[in-house]
DNA sequence: TTGTCTTCCCTTTTT
DNA sequence: GGGAAGACAA
């Protein structure tokens, strides 16, 4: 092997290592030699490969120094992963690079360089929770009911303005010329809008500012600020990144494409003359309206820096978040001379997978057209699943799971459930523990947003950055010191009139008005512990894990927690156990730790960061959001919750824009898969605790029928074969057309009040079911409903014959899932990080909630009754009520109370054994009857030939409509109708309450 | 001032 | 159904 070491530690790979095994395309894009690069990589084209390929290529062929690169990707682990890879490929010297997220690498900028834009190095990163905070606090101030004012609201309108790099004296210019900042004002008159914003903007930001404080949008900000007005700082960067990469450039937004466009020195270079001229131009039009600031006047150096992005435009999802497909799009006229090139050659899924994907996002208008294709063959069918509700759903996931794993040789590693929303993330959890499969949730709610810990980072963040206002406030009576409002607005009141921090009042407090002894007394009390903190923090900075434990002894945190005799509080002691842990491995990580360094590594943090890295064992099942999906690959992907209103969420659908981005959702999850691909659907779901009839994703509709092997096609609804229905569950329809107490039986496909369903006609008939009569009604319906699903135990299923899983389906299922009892679990935290786990140590554990973490271990011992608190809301199915013997069978799901009016009608619980049998309809203790649409589903006597586009009809909810789409499905057939103010609904034809004009 | 009860929103997606 | 902020009483 040809290892030729000109410069130390860098091993330079020859052009065959570097170009062999790639195709054309992608070796051009290794190899090729220019300022300007755009590789336009489809999924699973290969293009990480290529990416590290590329700048192993600029240090061997063109003898650049690892020093001189710089590498952007979206999250930490793409980075950690890419170094990785570089490191294999280079040798050591791959640590000289900068290889990490917009975000680090700003904060690492600012670090060095922030004092240009008055950033003292010590600033601290505020999350999302101390944004809110602090806005909450401004509204306060200012006159402002938090409640009519929403702060997220203003955020979000402040995080747009800065990803647009508006400033906000640009913007209180342009919307609120009179408004003085910083001075006490009343804006309470003011209606929420752009003016309101303006003012709000410039007041958060002064007291951003005043805590030495950023937010994430800040971080890019305020670095393209420092870079255009610090010229020294700006020749250092242009000097030395000769090389930048960016990785999923689809998802940049302005901010960071100005970013880029200033290091590269695209702008400021005579390279940029002539051509750039143009170019320039087309950047300034693209950023049309946005005004960015004044770029630096004079050019640094002789020639730009070579920019290479990557990114797939038809990967796009994140413009919720301020992303600008147009920097993709547009990238050949914002940088000279810049050339493509396409990788469209797939080289992970089979032709099926892609068949399917290109089938949903060709649906997308005015993309460049682009097909992936592969060598590889067919491969499976995708499967479909149509669940009666989301229950089901889950169940039978875990049972072709347990399937896969049991026949088919895959491992649970290999498997990976895609969801919309982390709200569905719960039903597949208790599927999963019910059934023993280990599991490995990302996401949701996230280790670093819990009370405690948060807590404790305040503690950490005062202690770097006494100006922390909010953080200070925060801890001020965590734990209990006796310092309630009063104290806190006395102190805030008087550094507000001041001019001074918080931390700078407390060490005033005799001068404060309206100071009693017995406020005074805490506030000594603390803010001379606060002192001894950061005495000690100065002493040990270099050892964050020290830092943290003395804080959590000193503060009193850990004592006034374990005080509790809950379990809750318990747990939480083992999270911040947990905290001491993290730092504990950020120390040994990092050579030149210091505790500003952990808060910023834990500032930063993603939902992907959970992820196992590469090589390292994933013995579970991954569960996580369509998003946190991208960049990543599984053998085996369940799409599930492919509803209307689900994906594409329902906060989407009326909205083209958002609707294509949920369409490159389905794009992104679908190439997700290599081998197989499921995707799955409920017919009704519970959603804040209510359910709502479902209609199919018309994602669904896109995929070609002949890809898609369907073991359930409808629901029992949809299909007719509700076991209910033999008991003429319509009876209740009797007064069809003309009640209105079925509200809402229009199988509408979303939007708030206007959906409704079968819920509305189980209520109607039950006296209101699904609300009426609280836990037990509820205990009632979930039971029957697993019942229904699961039936018995092990030898007793209790499925009719004509109950829709193949025998294949149930047989391993049953087996694998529902052998142990699992009565024991007490668990009452249900979502929470219960930190029993103390696998610390290794790698990627860190970030890992603890959770996850012990799940990887847990294997089939899940589903036993000694898996301690684990529990969550769903083991209540089990809890007795009502005087049966519940509980004593199985687990949660089998269990059931009694009595529903179907066919299925409940199992009893009798000698733990859970037996089926029919009962009669009356429901113990709710009152409640179940009925469901069933063969004799009703007719509007409508049929989808009658109906046109242009049609006016009258629907017994929405009114008055005109039908704006049709689409013959048979008896599934769908009207589409535009209600005026009601909006746009989707309904099922032969369901609709709906009569034509 | 603290603890408990009530109400409100919540669910997109995240660096 | 559930968490968190606000309202209210001890």
């Amino acid at each position: 092997m040809p290892i030729d070491t000109t410069e130390p530690a860098v091993i330079r790979r020859s052009a065959e290592e570097l170009l062999d095994g790639l195709n054309p395309q992608q070796s051009e894009a290794v190899q090729y030699s220019g300022p300007a690069l755009l590789i336009g990589a489809g999924a699973g084209s290969g293009k990480t490969r290529v990416l590290t390929r590329r700048i192993a290529w600029a240090l061997s062929q063109w003898n650049a120094w690892p020093s001189q690169i710089l590498a952007i990707t979206f999250t930490n682990k793409a980075a950690r992963e890419m170094k990785d890879r570089l490191e294999t490929l280079i040798g050591p010297a791959a640590q000289r690079m900068w290889v990490s997220t917009f975000h680090s690498a700003c904060v690492r900028m600012l670090r060095r360089d922030g004092e240009a834009v008055g950033l003292n190095r010590s600033f601290t990163i505020y999350d999302q929770a101390d944004s809110i905070r602090l806005m909450r606090t401004i509204e306060q101030e200012h006159g402002l009911d938090p409640k009519r004012v929403k702060p997220r609201d203003v955020l979000s309108a402040i995080s747009d303005c800065k990803n647009e790099l508006k400033g906000w004296r640009m913007q209180l210019k342009e919307y609120a010329p009179d408004y003085k900042p910083g001075q006490p004002s009343n804006l309470g008159h003011l209606e929420p809008g752009d003016m309101l914003n303006a003012c709000l903007y410039a007041e958060y930001q002064r007291r951003l500012e005043a805590a030495n404080s950023v937010d994430f949008d800040d971080l890019i900000m305020r670095t393209v600020q420092m870079l255009q007005v610090d010229p020294q700082a700006a020749a250092y960067y242009r000097h030395k990144f000769r090389y930048i990469f960016v990785d999923e450039y689809q998802d940049t937004n302005h901010a960071q494409y100005v970013l880029v466009r200033e290091l590269s020195g695209v702008d400021t270079t005579s390279g940029a003359s002539g051509v750039a001229g143009a170019a320039g131009a087309a950047g300034a039009a693209h950023a049309a309206g946005t005004q960015y600031m004044q770029l630096s006047p004079q050019p640094q150096q002789a020639q730009p820096n070579w920019v290479t992005v990557v990114g797939d435009s038809d990967q796009s999802i994140y413009a919720f978040r301020g992303a600008d497909i147009h920097n993709i799009l547009d990238f050949e006229k914002d940088f000279p001379n810049a050339k493509t090139v396409m990788l469209e050659q797939n080289y992970r899924s089979t032709q099926t997978i892609l068949d399917a994907a290109n089938a949903v996002i060709s649906k997308n208008a005015g993309r460049t057209p682009k097909k992936l294709w592969t060598q590889e063959g067919a491969g499976s069918p995708i499967v479909g699943y149509a669940a009666d509700d989301d229950l089901q759903e889950a169940q039978w996931v875990a049972g072709e799971i347990a399937r896969l794993v049991a026949e088919d040789g895959f491992t649970y590693g290999d498997i990976a459930i895609m969801y919309r929303a982390n709200a569905q993330s719960r039903r597949f959890e208790e599927a999963f523990i019910n059934a023993g499969i280990p599991y490995q949730l990302i996401g949701g709610t996230r280790f670093y947003e819990r009370k405690e810990v948060k807590d404790s980072i305040a503690y950490l963040q005062c202690i770097t950055n006494p100006s922390d206002d909010v953080s200070m406030r925060r801890i001020l009576n965590v734990p209990k010191r006796g310092l309630g409002e009063r104290a806190e607005a006395l102190v805030a009141d008087y550094a507000q009139t001041q001019g001074i921090t918080f931390w700078q009042a407390l060490g005033n407090t005799e001068q404060i008005p309206g100071m009693t002894t017995r406020m005074a007394n805490p506030l000594h009390a603390f803010r001379s512990m606060m002192e001894d903190l950061i005495a000690y923090a100065a002493e040990h900075d270099a050892n964050p894990s020290d830092i943290v434990a003395h804080v959590l002894q000193t503060s009193g945190i850990i004592d006034e927690l374990r005080k509790a005799k809950d379990e809750q509080e318990q747990g939480r002691v083992e999270n911040l156990s947990q905290l001491q842990s993290v730092a504990a491995e950020y120390e040994q990580n990092t050579p030149d730790s210091s505790l500003a360094g952990f808060l910023e590594s834990v500032a930063l943090v993603a939902d992907s960061d959970q992820l196992p890295d590469e090589g390292e064992q994933r013995g579970s099942v991954t569960l996580m959001t369509l998003h946190t999906s991208k960049g990543l690959e599984y053998p085996v992907v369940f799409l599930v919750g492919m509803e209307e209103g689900t994906f594409p969420h329902s906060r989407a659908m009326d909205n083209v824009t958002e609707m294509a981005e949920e369409r490159r959702l389905a794009y992104v999850g679908i190439t997700r898969a290599r081998k197989r691909l499921y995707v799955t659907r409920a017919g009704e779901r519970t959603q804040w605790g209510k359910a709502e009839t479902m209609l199919p994703s018309e994602f669904l509709d896109d995929i070609p029928d002949k890809l898609i092997d369907w073991k359930r096609k409808e629901t029992s609804v949809e299909s007719g074969e509700s076991e209910f229905g033999e008991f003429g569950g319509f009876q209740g329809f009797g007064g069809f057309g003309g009640s209105r107490s079925f509200d809402g039986f229009d199988g509408s496909s979303s939007r708030g009040a206007s959906r409704g369903g079968s819920h509305g006609r189980w209520g109607a008939r039950s006296g209101g079911a699904s609300t009426g009569s609280g836990g037990s009604s509820r205990n009632w319906r979930d039971g029957a409903r697993g019942e229904r699903a699961f039936g018995a135990s092990g030898d007793d299923y209790g499925f009719d014959s004509d109950y829709p899983f193949d025998d294949d389906d149930y047989s391993t299922f049953g087996a694998a899932s529902f052998g142990g009892s699992s009565d024991s679990r007490s668990g009452s935290r249900g979502r929470s990080y219960d930190g029993s786990s103390n696998d610390f140590g290794s790698r990627g554990s860190s970030y890992r909630s603890s959770r996850s973490s012990s799940y990887g271990s847990a294997g089939s011992s899940y589903g036993s009754g000694d898996s301690g608190r684990r529990g969550s809301s769903h083991f209540r199915y089990g809890t007795p009520q009502e005087g049966s013997s519940y509980r004593s069978g199985r687990s949660g799901y089998g269990n059931s109370g009694s009595g529903s009016s179907g066919s299925y009608g409940s199992g009893c619980t009798r000698n733990g054994k859970v037996t089926t049998r029919r009962v009669p309809r009356q429901a113990p203790g709710t009152g409640s009857t179940a009925a469901s649409s069933g063969s004799s589903a009703p007719r509007n006597g409508l049929s989808i030939s009658d109906l046109h586009v242009g049609d006016l009809v009258s629907h017994d909810k929405f009114g008055l409509g005109k039908i704006i789409s049709t689409e013959d499905k048979g008896d599934n057939s769908v009207v589409t109708v535009d209600f005026g103010s009601d909006g746009i609904k989707r309904l099922m034809l032969r369901m609709a309450p709906m009569e034509k004009l």
